[in-house]
DNA sequence: AATTCACATTGACATTTTTCGATTTGATGC
DNA sequence: GCATCAAATCGAAAAATGTCAATGTGAATT
């Protein structure tokens, strides 16, 4: 359960979508709030609000630097969730790997 | 926004723990809502919500039969949703797959 | 050291979510 | 037809979430 809990806190932090939206701007790079407060109508309090919620499920990591905070993606909690996201969705005798429905790159090396 | 709304509703219903061990359990074959019933420690209508949170993000369909319903994973959504989260999490000019990250193999065709 | 700037935290509020017991619906068996 | 079973729906209570304005904090500027 603990396994399940510790994954799920991703999802549900992608579950909100101006936090998919924020990590699919991140995705091209490192951005300090500042730059992504600008493309949301949202206020500054709020969205710190959100990128506590990234980074405390792990796949947001924070970089102070002076004044400003620079935010990019933890690749490796990343990958670790899209992991458990084929995990739970896979048979283990039988992967859906070997079908047609698309599983991922690291659900192929273990199975 | 639609866009982003549509696949987090994904991300949302497997937000809750008890969610993702349903998901987790028919990723191994078709169950009626009895059998998962007998897995946990919920009334018979909170286990009737979560199922149709789970079918109405689309990822698992249910097939009445008689008295029973047939829950299973709708393989087609899961892999539009992992692709997804490949698409959110990935630099599109310089993708991950291309590193060490390990994105998913739908992410690999595209780029 | 006073001010300004970037961001985090607090406190409050409305909305949403989770959960249950009770009821309803629809199919099966007597 | 009546009782029974599986599951959905309803109504209500408790908990969690999203949001903002106000305030706090720490760094840079003057």
């Amino acid at each position: 359960m603990d396994y399940y809990l510790e994954y799920t806190k991703v999802f549900k932090a992608l579950g909100d979508p101006k936090r998919a939206m924020i990590v699919d701007m991140l995705s091209c790079g490192e951005l300090c709030a500042c730059n992504i407060l600008e493309k949301f109508d949202m206020s500054q309090s709020t969205l710190s609000h959100h990128m506590k919620i990234l980074c405390e499920c792990g796949i947001v990591k924070g970089r102070e630097k002076g004044k400003w905070t620079y935010y990019s993606l933890d690749t490796d909690a990343i990958s670790k969730a899209k992991q458990f996201f084929c995990d739970i969705t896979s048979n283990k005798e039988n992967c859906i790997c070997k079908g047609t429905a698309g599983c991922c790159k690291g659900c192929d090396e273990n199975g």
